[in-house]
DNA sequence: CAGTTATATAATAAACTTATTATATAACGG
DNA sequence: CCGTTATATAATAAGTTTATTATATAACTG
């Protein structure tokens, strides 16, 4: 439950999510992510470290170079937690056929 | 995209989660929601606030009450945010298979 | 080996977030 | 109408996050 406030908190960021967008076309290097973005190179590894630490993405050494590529632990809890309330949503419209079906009742 | 920053960083906390998991066994006041936990009613008031910004929970009014439930729209957005990234994650696991296949090339 | 490239870390300032207390508002019950 | 209950708002203090600059480290390149 810890993670999932890393998780979420690593997504609520729009530089962030941009870098997810990118990895998800393949693995990248520091470098490589931080060229489209009007920020420094150490604001970039910064945002990759919270990424790193919410498990979003997972780190290769090569040579000189940290390859960046998506990690998918992060995801899978972030979505098994809006299981539970895509699974209440749903319910929620079932009450509502229980209540039109209740105007009607048997007796 | 803007709203999904909202999104993402109200579920970033663990009593707005709470909130929601609470809200998924059905509709509750706002005392209701601010019972179980050690804070006072106006920091619950403003969690409310945060995740009805973020399109995560709707408001009735209710006489002097304003009875909250979750609401559709931000799960939806997230839920295609997500998508992204498990279909890039299950590509990469796609591209594995073919970096195998062609450890034993044709020719 | 000297210079360059790729990346990380530290100090710090500016901008947000969250909780508290105190107070306001508005409907409810007698 | 008065006191109470349900909720919201404002001021503010404390804590967190983000970006910057300056600097460090370590591997590559000629």
């Amino acid at each position: 439950m810890a993670n999932l406030d890393a998780a979420f908190s690593a997504l609520a960021d729009p530089t962030r999510r941009a870098i997810l967008a990118r990895l998800a076309l393949g693995e990248a290097t520091v470098m490589e992510l931080a060229e489209p973005f009007e920020m420094t190179q150490p604001a970039i590894s910064r945002h990759l470290k919270v990424l790193e630490g919410a498990g979003l993405i997972a780190r290769r050494i090569e040579g000189t170079k940290r390859p960046c590529r998506l990690a998918s632990s992060a995801v899978t809890e972030i979505d098994q937690w809006l299981a539970m309330l895509r699974r209440a949503l749903e319910a929620n419209y079932g009450r509502l056929d229980q209540v039109l079906a209740d105007m009607n009742p048997k007796k």
